[in-house]
DNA sequence: TTGTACGCGTTATCAC
DNA sequence: GTGATAACGCGTACAA
């Protein structure tokens, strides 16, 4: 018999009525204690601060939200925490509501818009007072049933003004093109986009749309942009890699909708011996750290993840608070050069 | 006047009264319709679930946890989500929870034991019927938290039959060990040892120890070690490395508490004109995407991740259904060769 | 099979 | 400043 088994499970979960009657007091002067300590004498609010030590009372939440009608969380539902992404807008997302005193949910989606939706509707019934969420393109049941029960919401890492929804976020579409213009500048003229899937996700779809407009823009045949879908993984870029290399003729640019995919397809240049930028050049989107870390280090689209995040954050609270409309927020991204592109062969 | 603005906020949330009253049923049907359909004729059933998607009704969820005292919802607190450490395992938790119907709620405790004991007591004062944790080390008065109002929990990343808690993981001092026995033999003497910061994590701990032991127990003067502590960044993996690298005589070897530490001191590696493995040898552990994907590839500890994660779901499974005590669970962890681990020049 | 009625733990509105 | 007490929305004996 461990120490574990005596005590992992025990009687009595301390309630606002134990310490009340423990202190003395009323349950309402104990409420008060723990919301507004200024309203009761110190004299009072000391004995029933430690009374509510000695019992280790927490304050039931379900009760409390029952109660109150708030909660004083927020929620977000991200596509993945299986790397780091939304991680760096995320931590700056829950910085800032912490100095505010609101904790944090967070669900993922697995890219689904299906299980985003019971995401979302798992949220609301959790009665968080506002949700983040990423990307503009889901079912408009999504966002009716926010709509619904009064949940504000805010978009994020998408800039879209045609989108009647608060948001804050950077034009994927604009920041590719504005790669794509150092790409054509630098000879290149038969390209290979390794896109992220596109179904349900703006922000690969508006990049995807990014290169292809830029092609256009260049009088450059459309012929000569190869497209590959490629699911988000390092394994799955360096497939799509390699069946963009076996086009005729070989593109001189792999140009990646995100960061993990050219990690892929670096890798799989190496496996085959081309050379980056020499043989091949290959650019990335969203600035993570691997990004930096792998060699010859990604030429790639940087993000500003951590003011989105903060800003995220902010235009919650305005909704919270009744503050609307808020109008969208956009974001700059910048091209961050380093060693994956040159000048096509 | 945007259609954001017309539908961001409505006037009320249907309750189940709502629904009955539509239905024309009681209140205690719709809920039965809910949650235990095989009780309700099919014809009664139909109608009620119509109005119910019709008002876009969802269960208030506190209400729900006060009447039923169950949550179906277990909780996970991480030490950061800013990286891919604990991704995978988490992963896998969920999945395994989500094939049980059941909600996970992740928190992040920026490896400060302080913080982790708050949000311990937000994801109990939420109901959770169960906690997931990394690590055995932390203040006593957390897992008292859990014993008292008898929230199951299990420590996972982290296997020491000598900790009287349920738990699930390898045993990190012995896999480093292992390691080590190799570094050894391919004759390096002088070891630099960069490690994650102790306090308060005794993945991070132990593995420092096991590589002292490992020294000790080959006859190497401890005096050969050298030892840096560095925060969980590739910056400060990166400066550790740097400092390392000044001690004389120099490290042959570098040995990192986790990859991220690594790959920094490969990056410094790389910036100093040093060859890896030629002139310095470099490991790391964990074994996540980072380490295929740097050049050389990092020689690492792999751990089963996805197993932890599955594991401590089916733990925490038995222990909620009353199962007690549940033994610990000790998994393998092994060396995964690459090439950043070579002979001693 | 369905309905009635009570309790879950907290906040908020009153009196005092 | 403090104490009763009525909601809050749902689950569940128990009765019908």
């Amino acid at each position: 018999m461990t120490m574990a088994d005596d005590t992992q499970r025990s009687g009595h979960v301390p309630t606002l009525a134990d310490v009340a009657r423990a202190a003395r007091v009323s349950s309402a002067t104990v409420s008060r204690c723990l919301n507004e300590p200024h309203r009761v004498t110190r004299q009072t609010r000391e004995r029933v601060m430690r009374v509510v030590r000695e019992l280790g009372y927490a304050p039931n939440f379900g009760a409390r939200a029952l109660a109150a009608r708030r909660t004083d969380t927020f929620g977000a539902v991200i596509p993945t925490m299986d790397n780091a992404i939304f991680a760096r807008g995320l931590q700056a997302f829950q910085e800032e509501m912490g100095r505010h005193g609101i904790t944090l949910l967070v669900a993922s989606s697995s890219y689904d818009p299906g299980l985003e939706q019971e995401q979302i509707r798992n949220l609301a019934a959790r009665g968080v007072d506002g949700v983040m969420l990423i990307g503009h393109d889901r079912p408009e049941d999504s966002y009716r049933l926010l709509q619904r029960r009064g949940v504000p919401y805010v978009v994020t890492w998408s800039h879209d003004p045609s989108q009647p929804h608060p948001s804050i976020g950077f034009d994927n579409r604009k920041a590719m093109m504005a790669l794509m213009e150092q790409v054509i500048r630098l000879g290149h003229r038969h390209v290979g986009l390794l896109s992220g899937v596109r179904y349900g996700n703006d922000r690969a779809r508006l990049r995807a749309e990014g290169v292809a407009e830029s092609m256009q823009r260049a009088g450059i045949a459309a012929d000569n942009l190869t497209t590959v879908e490629a699911r988000y993984s390092i394994d799955a870029g360096a497939a799509g890699f390699a069946q963009l290399m076996q086009r005729r003729p070989r593109p001189t640019v792999v140009v990646c909708g995100n960061d993990v995919l050219a990690a892929g397809a670096l890798r799989q240049a190496r496996a085959m011996g081309l050379n980056v930028p020499g043989d091949v050049s290959i650019t990335g989107f969203d600035d993570i750290d691997l990004a930096e870390i792998v060699t010859p280090g990604l030429t790639t689209v940087h993000v500003p993840h951590r003011q989105m995040g903060r800003g995220a954050a902010e235009i919650l609270m305005k909704l919270r608070d009744g503050q609307d409309p808020v109008p969208p927020v956009e974001l700059k991204a910048s091209i961050l050069w380093r060693e994956s592109l040159g000048a096509a062969p």
